[in-house]
DNA sequence: CATGAATGAGAATTCATTCAT
DNA sequence: CATGAATGAATTCTCATTCAT
């Protein structure tokens, strides 16, 4: 009916309450997706009453989107966390492999986030699914693009690519790369999922030199 | 014993009725995904017995296993096409554009059989999910595995590659291409979303020009 | 509607045909019971078309009567052959005995039928429950009153003892007695489920012993 | 775990709606067993929502067990009843004479329990069967192994009795007793169907004259 | 504001029976 | 007379949401 927040319940509950319901809301959409998880099976495990849930979200579509909201969230900090933690004198190849690995380490630290969020590339059909991956994709979109502008700028990137398709490009392999590090049925030939971090780094290495001879046209990796 | 196909029931009937009756689970599969699929609608759209349709698959799960060996027969020819139609003195460059524009051709043909498969990617909880993605997955990188090799043996890309790593590199940025294509939150940078037939050409030339110095080491497009 | 016995076709079958019909037919009420029987389950083993059993009898409950009556006549023969094959001075108690026996040996011989008895007992609602179980208790109870009145016109048995009491006591000791061999939760206490031949006839004359005293006032057995 | 007991919501009831609801399940499991009870015929007749049901129970193997249960403990109240209006001077066989009148009191005023019980019998296919019946048994075969032996303590049984034997032999009687009260079918020679109670008394009599003389050897009855 | 019992539409599946071929 | 595809009511069970307390 009204568009007014109703998680203005919600946000008066002691911080300890809210992380738990959103850990579970968390656990509970990354394991069975947004329409087969049950708000009876969450409330049941966190104790609360039902109504409570509907009174902080409204509905579970609103409970969904408040935590995919958070999960954005910490995604975009671990990616800030990258770029402020890139040195500036750093190649653009040792920041895509820095990046390759943010990917890994973000999904090892959160693996419900990370399922969480290939559940929603393909699999439901819910209203503002779309928006919703928009959102991380812009951000990471211009991430890339950002690297690569820079990459242009300091010599290390032919200035004759297409930028959009560079982005298209590197956003391509990056994200295929962590979700063969994550899903079984993708590694039938790569060897990446579940690596040890040698093998991983070895991998990255291998990507990357592909990379660079496609950006530039000379080997430049370290 | 008794573990005769359930089918049999329903490959009796006349070609027109089993093609309605496949042409529509795939529309109900293909929207809703496994679970969110419903017998009852697909029925009811079908104007037959609930009865029926579970005495031609036996199950709910029957139906689908059914519906997608169907899709992916009907990839695996489309993929053979392809291989047959390689002129032997197209280069390996070439291929691999004409396996884009393959890919394309597919899913807008058939774009609910490839509504289907982007909907099976990552669903977890999902009847020999893991089985019916390999089958796809090993005939593709099959196929890019002996595209590559033979790439090497003609000279037209560095035998230093690991070809692994090549695979996974192709299949990455040839399966995002289409999807990209027709997803469309997957292409705020790139302009490719159900772009013209000129844009899509001009985006694969430059993939394959990043492709191809990146296996290579110096432009060798036509 | 008609009373006409739907089983004139059936009876034209070929006399294999019949019987593998009326064995699977055993077969599947036995383990079932009337209500949750399947004539679907029952048609595809017996690998006949489900219109031709309808035509054979009517309606699934023609088929159980039909069946029942089979058992019936079973049962029946098994009863007279004991009484021909009482030898004309076997005393009543050694006739007990070989009625106990003879009970057992026809429910190891027919496990299935003994199940179908078993199960039409108290488990099953079904129309004609009732007279289909007189049937056979009728002609048990003629039996046993025949015992009787012999034995005590032999001298073997009290003239003062009540008579239908009589026959309901040896009655419910036999049938309980050869329930117990088959039925293992009714064996709690008596080590009787599924014993030994030995056991069997200590337990057998230990009954005996009890009825005698209790028909007779002194011990008598042999 | 999560294995608390889902009746805590049925608990928290009104007792009136708490007994009307295990009175019309009684009735329904007593009247058409297990597998051919309704749910959807329960709730019709209790005019609440199917949920309901379902979330006082969680299933309907679930409501079984609960009505069973009370069931059960209903027939335990009844013999310990028995047990506690025994005076310590009855003889054995008063306290057989009332045990008889007691299961056709119980069963008297508690028709559906009793109907309940005897469905219960020889089911098969049934969730938790051997574990229920047993629950049954253990308690009445102990009771009647007391009497029995405390009958041999005071002289009233002869001590060379097969113990087991006899337990087998008194459960085995009283039950048909009961039973042929209350199941035509079961009456063909005897009478007992829904007779008199002076009619019982006397049949009970009877009953108790033959085994207290195969208990002893010589009439003991008062 | 918290509670949690009540709701009832909707899900997959089964099955005896019919009837056109 | 045999066949077996079609039927559709009935089954158990789930679940987001509401609202009186």
């Amino acid at each position: 009916m009204t568009g007014e927040a109703p998680t203005r319940v919600f946000l008066k509950l002691s911080t300890e309450k809210q992380q738990r319901i959103i850990k579970e809301a968390i656990h509970e959409f990354s394991r069975y997706g947004f329409h087969r998880a049950s708000m009876n099976r969450l409330v049941e495990r966190l104790g609360i009453a039902k109504g409570s849930l509907f009174q902080y979200f409204g509905s579970k579509e609103g409970l969904f989107q408040f935590v995919f909201d958070r999960c954005v969230s910490m995604a975009k900090d671990a990616l800030r966390k990258i770029k402020s933690g890139n040195s500036g004198d750093a190649s653009f190849y040792d920041k895509i492999r820095a990046t390759a690995w943010a990917g890994i380490k973000f999904a090892r630290e959160n693996p419900e986030v990370y399922g969480l969020y290939l559940r929603l590339l393909f699999q439901e059909d819910f209203p503002l699914r779309d928006s919703l991956i928009r959102k991380l994709h812009i951000f990471s979109a211009e991430y890339l693009k950002h690297l690569i502008l820079e990459g242009i700028e300091r010599g290390e990137i032919s200035p004759e690519i297409d930028v959009s398709t560079a982005v298209f490009f590197l956003d391509a392999v990056l994200d295929r790369f962590v979700q063969a590090y994550f899903v079984e049925f993708w590694d039938a030939e790569s060897g990446i999922f579940r690596a040890e971090d040698e093998v991983l780094q070895n991998k990255i290495d291998n990507l990357v030199k592909i990379i660079a001879r496609g950006f530039k046209g000379y080997n430049s990796e370290s």
